[in-house]
DNA sequence: CTGAAAGCGCTTACAG
DNA sequence: CTGAAAGCGCTTACAG
C-alpha cells in the first residue's frame, strides 16, 4: 500500500506530522472535504458519501493524523484558554489553603466548558510579574481571565477594562469608571445575618473592628453591620465601629462598657485577628465567656488555631461561578455583570449566648 | 491622537484584538517590520532604525497589542507556554496534597524561566479529556509539556514521541521504543538504602510486597530491594518477594517464619497499605513490636494515619527539575535525557530495631 | 455531494 | 534598513 509519505524531508529532523493535505492526497479528495469529515458531529453532519468518508478515515488512521491545535485555534479566533491571574503569588506555601480551593473551582468549571487554564503568576519567581509586562498585556494570550487577589492594582484594572479585555474579578471591586464584572462573597448579607444571630442570642452591644485599607469588602461588611443592627433593633453608637488593631486597654474598656461581641474584619495576613486575641488575653477578657469573638471572613486555620465564629467563603463555587460568568461574557460580550454568593455562618467555639433575650 | 481602532466592528460582539497589521497601519510600516521589532532579542537584533522601532513600540503600547499565541505556534515559533498534563484529575480534593507540591515546583520554575503554565486536566469535568482529543494533540498549543500521573497511557506516550512533541515525564517511564525523557525519584537507590538501614538495625528477613501493576517504579523498587539485600549480605528466598495484598494468615505465617520487616509498595490509592495494616492487626502481629512496616513511597497522610517508615519524595524539586529539563530540550532538542532525584528515608513510628547485629 | 479559494496572525527567506 | 510574498494547517462561506 503505497502511501505518499509526508514530504520526504531530506534533512531528517523530527518527522513532519501528516496534515489534512496529506490525507486529501491519500484519499484523493480535496483538503476541504477532509476538514468536513474530520469535524463532523451529530449536530453538524457533513453530508459526505459513505465511500468518501471511509477512504478519508482510513487514510487518517493509516497515516496517524492528528489535528494541529494551533491552526484550529488560529482559525477560530478563540484559544479556548482561560487565564487565572493572582495579584499575589498564588503558590507560596502559607497561602495554599487559601488559594487552592479557588483554583480547584476555576479549573473544574473551565474543564467542563472545554477550556484549558493558563496560570499567570504575579510573582512566583523572584521578579514580580505584572499584567502589563513589556507594556503589553500578558493575559491576552487567553480568551479571557479570572482575577484574584486581596490587594489589587486599580490602575491595572482600569487599563484592562479600557483595553476591552474580558475579565472577571473574584471579589467586588470598583474603579473610577464603575464596577467591574465580578463574582463575590456576600459580605454584606453574611455580616447582617451574623449580627442578627448575635442579637437573637442575647448580644446587645457588638463592636466592629475594621481594617483601614478601604477596600470594597470592608465597605460591605460595614454596611452589613449597620443593616444587621438596624434589623435587630440594636442602636449603634460611634464607639462601636472602630478601625485598626485595638490595644488591651481598649478591649478592657469596651468590656467594661458592656460590649459583648467583637466582630473583626480580617487583615490580609490575619495579623489583625491575632492582635485582637492577644489584646483580649492581655486585658483579662475571656473568649467566649466574657465576649463573643467573630471573624467577618474566612481566616487561614492552622492546627493550633481556635474554631472561630466566622463566615466561610464558598471558594470553589466562587471559582466556578467566575468561570461561568467569564464564558458568558465571551459568548455575548455584554454589559457588566455581578454575582453575589452566600457565605456560611460558622458558629465555632468563640461564640457563647448571652442569656435569654428580653 | 487618532489611532485607527481595530476594525470598527459594527456588530459589536467581543472586540477584536489588535494584530501586527493594526500596528503596521498605526506606525506606517509593513507588518513584517512589526514582526521583526516585536521579536527582537539581544541574540537576533532587528537592525531597524531607532525611529521606526520607537513608532512601532509606542503603537503597540497604545493599542494594547499582544501576540496571538496560536498564530505564533502555528508558524513554528515559541509561545513561552509550558503545559502540565496529569493523567488523572489533578484537583480532586483527596489528591491535592499529593499533586499540589508538584504543581508548586513546576509553576515556580516555569515563572523563573519566563514561561507561563498551561494546565491541561485529564478529567476535571465529567468527560475524560485525553491528550488526543478529537484526534488532535491538545497539548501542542504549548511549547512543551510536563506529564504526570500514576497510571499512564503508553499509547499516548508513544504517539506523542512519534509526533516529535517535546515533553518530560515526572517518573521513569518507558515505551516500546525506549525510555522517554524523565525526571524521577530514585526508588531503586532509596529502596536499597532502606534495606541496608534495616539490616544495620538487626533485621534479617524483610518481605517485599509488590503491586501487580507492572509499572516502572515497581521494577525499580524490586531492583533496589535485591541490591540492598545483596549489599547487606541478606539472602533472598522466593518467599520474600510477594505480589498483591496479603491475608492475615499470610502475615501470621511470615511472622512465624521469622520475617521482621514488611516493605510495602504503595498502590495508587494507598489501599494496599491499609490492607497490610489490617492484615497485621487481624493476625495479631504488632507493628513495630513484632515487625517493622515500611512503605516504599510517600503515601497520603491523614490526621489519623501513623507516621510510617517511608520514602519521602522531593515533589517540588521534581517539578522544578522537570521544567528545567524540558526547557533544555526545547533549547537544543537533543537525545533522551533522564534525571534521578534522591528520596528522603523517614524512619517514623513503624520501625523498631531488632537488637544488636551479629 | 465535493472543490476552489480566502483568510485566521504570524515568521522568514528573499529582494530591494 | 524595509517591504512584498509565501506559507504554517486549518475552517468556512461560496460555487458548482
Amino acid at each position: 500500500m503505497a502511501t505518499t509519505p509526508p514530504h520526504p524531508d531530506p534533512h531528517s529532523g523530527p518527522p513532519r506530522r501528516p496534515t489534512q493535505v496529506d490525507l486529501a492526497r491519500a484519499a484523493e479528495v480535496s483538503q476541504a472535504t477532509v476538514s468536513l469529515i474530520i469535524n463532523e458531529t451529530p449536530d453538524r453532519p457533513s453530508r459526505v458519501s459513505e465511500q468518501t468518508r471511509e477512504r478519508v478515515l482510513s487514510a487518517a488512521a493509516r497515516l496517524g493524523y492528528t489535528m494541529n491545535a494551533a491552526a484550529r485555534a488560529l482559525k477560530g479566533g478563540r484559544n479556548h484558554l482561560l487565564g487565572l491571574y493572582t495579584f499575589e503569588a498564588m503558590f507560596p506555601v502559607d497561602q495554599r489553603d487559601f488559594y487552592f480551593p479557588f483554583l480547584l473551582g476555576v479549573e473544574e468549571r473551565a474543564a467542563e466548558l472545554g477550556y484549558d487554564l493558563l496560570l499567570f503568576s504575579a510573582s512566583a519567581g523572584r521578579a514580580r510579574r505584572g499584567v502589563y509586562e513589556d507594556g503589553s498585556n500578558r493575559l491576552k494570550v487567553a480568551d479571557g481571565c479570572v482575577l484574584l487577589g486581596r490587594h489589587v492594582d486599580r490602575d491595572v484594572l482600569e487599563r484592562m477594562r479600557a483595553d476591552g479585555f474580558p475579565f472577571v474579578f473574584i471579589g467586588r471591586r470598583e474603579t473610577e469608571t464603575g464596577a467591574i464584572d465580578y463574582v463575590a462573597p456576600d459580605y454584606r448579607g453574611a455580616t447582617a445575618e451574623l449580627v442578627r444571630t448575635l442579637a437573637d442570642t442575647g448580644h446587645r452591644r457588638p463592636v466592629l473592628i475594621r481594617q483601614p485599607d478601604g477596600e470594597e469588602p470592608g465597605e460591605d461588611r460595614l454596611a452589613g453591620f449597620l443593616a444587621g443592627c438596624n434589623q435587630a433593633g440594636l442602636e449603634v453608637e460611634d464607639a462601636q465601629v472602630v478601625e485598626g488593631v485595638p490595644t488591651a486597654e481598649q478591649v478592657a474598656a469596651w468590656h467594661r462598657d458592656g460590649a459583648d461581641a467583637l466582630l473583626v474584619e480580617p487583615s490580609e495576613d490575619d495579623s489583625a485577628l491575632e492582635a485582637v486575641e492577644l489584646a483580649c488575653a492581655a486585658a483579662g477578657v475571656a473568649v467566649p465567656a466574657d465576649l463573643t469573638l467573630a471573624v467577618l471572613g474566612d481566616p487561614q486555620r492552622t492546627p493550633g488555631s481556635p474554631d472561630w465564629m466566622r463566615l466561610e467563603l464558598p471558594r470553589a463555587d466562587l471559582g466556578r461561578a467566575a468561570v461561568s460568568l467569564l464564558t458568558d461574557i465571551l459568548d455575548d460580550g455584554d454589559a457588566p455583570r455581578h454575582q453575589l454568593m452566600a457565605c456560611t455562618l460558622v458558629v465555632g467555639d468563640t461564640f457563647a449566648p448571652r442569656g435569654a433575650r428580653a
